[in-house]
DNA sequence: ATATTTTGTCTCACTATGTGAAACGACGTT
DNA sequence: AACGTCGTTTCACATAGTGAGACAAAATAT
């Protein structure tokens, strides 16, 4: 059966390649070396080949790798045509003009949350999602948003990605009592995050259903326990389900990841 | 010797990926398959690939393929850091405020200008470059910049990769007339582009270099015949360039393309 | 309805490609 | 000079990718 299995050579390149940009600054190889589960030749010869190929650059002095442009290249292109965020922009550019807290849309990917866009609150405060940033799905009010709207089968799949690392006291640890708040959230159709990832940092999110009543991705509003609480959030509830809908009546286009 | 092989089984599935990323659109297998130089179940495989690594989507009913959100996950990460987008952001953005033009800041990868950031005139006129659009270097401002700084062996390589198609009248179409020029702009310091890529539209530009007199990238002041002659670009030179000097003393980081 | 073409998928013998232990080399350090 | 740490290269080995061709499934024509 269909072991989440690394795809030879081209997995193991991709992997190494995430593992580069996830860094987020030149990395010797030395330090890939520690979280990766390739041997020494191995991982050398993937990054000569990453390398040639200008998904990678290569500092000779410093003997450091880091993205190289034609990734850029890619990606810019991935996110206007792969992600809602060029549909969403308008709505929640309209959204985040009448409010002071942060809006995000977020899709997800192999049980993680991806950001693909946000508006940031205009109080410089806040240390929340850059777009392309990613996140537990299992602790975050767009994870859950749209874990709950999953058909069975993903959702399962999902869960069994979820590392349920304890982030703050209010993070769920289990796939159980996740579950049990799932349910909820799919009766309400809105989903919070309670401090569940970082301590001081809540927010009320929507999924983003298709006419089809598929979810595409979910959308939130976030803020500090220092500015709202958790029930003054529940005022920004009909603008954001509003938005979010308006949202997924535009995107059907949208194609979601397929199993082999 | 090193000719420009596509390096095994990554480097083709990356080709695949590029394609498919070019096109823009959901494509089919059968598109593809008549650009790719790939036999039928080999293309099919390395869709299969990409698709099950979240690099590409794949939608059942249209049966078409698509850049998926994987990609779109490396792009901020890539974005942020292979690009001096990050660090040229404050100077652009002070230099735009002052002007009613279109700014861009591009680098060069494989002949291929780079566009990694832009600020929109306010006029909503304009049909200009966004962040991650790719154009070719002989016939764009920034491109000519960055070409007329290249060392040597990293230019030959360049100009080998030029297609000299003719987009107007005023386009180069040969390595010749192009060496000609950028001697003159290696001169100067400064690149024009007259109606070479677009009709009416004109550009001015800069090469960003670093302190150690290394060209990381450029920058323009675009646009268009109806708005400005190309004296009239002559106006911004001064700001241009100092933009761009500015830039280039914070961009020691960048690290260039290697070869093997 | 039945043929015909077009497009996607699968099989399988073949070998090119990638593999990684081990040896080597290049620096830096003591 | 001897040692330790990383990076690079080698090479016998087998895995993993290859692609002609057969097959299946749609779509279009007759």
């Amino acid at each position: 059966m269909g072991v989440v299995t690394g795809d030879g050579t081209v997995g193991k390149a991709l992997t190494v390649l995430d593992q580069v940009a996830g860094i987020g600054r030149p990395v010797r190889m030395r330090e890939l070396l520690e979280t990766s589960e390739f041997p020494k030749p191995t991982l050398h010869r993937l990054l000569q080949t990453l390398t040639n190929q200008g998904m990678l650059t290569y500092d000779p002095d410093a003997q450091t790798y880091a993205p190289g442009i034609r990734l850029v290249r890619m990606a810019h292109i991935a996110w206007s045509q792969a992600s809602l965020a060029p549909i969403a922009r308008p709505h929640i550019d309209a959204l985040a003009a009448n409010l002071r807290e942060a809006v995000h849309v977020a899709q997800i990917d192999n049980g993680q949350v991806v950001f693909v866009d946000k508006r940031q609150a205009s109080t410089k405060f806040s240390t929340l999602a850059q777009a392309g940033q990613v996140a537990p799905a299992y602790c975050t009010g767009v994870g859950k948003a749209i874990l709950a709207f999953l058909p069975k089968p993903e959702l399962k799949q999902a869960l069994q990605l979820q590392a349920f690392h304890r982030y703050t006291p209010a993070t769920h640890t289990n796939a159980e009592t996740l579950k049990a708040e799932l349910a909820t959230i799919r009766k309400d159709g809105i989903a919070y995050d309670r401090e569940e990832h970082a301590q001081g940092i809540i927010s009320i999110a929507a999924p983003i259903l298709t006419p089809a009543n598929r979810v595409v991705g979910a959308m939130s509003i976030a803020t500090a326990t220092n500015r709202h609480s958790l029930d003054g959030l529940e005022a920004f509830r009909p603008a954001l389900v509003e938005c979010a809908q308006k949202i997924g009546a535009e995107a059907q286009s949208w194609q979601p990841p397929s199993l082999p």
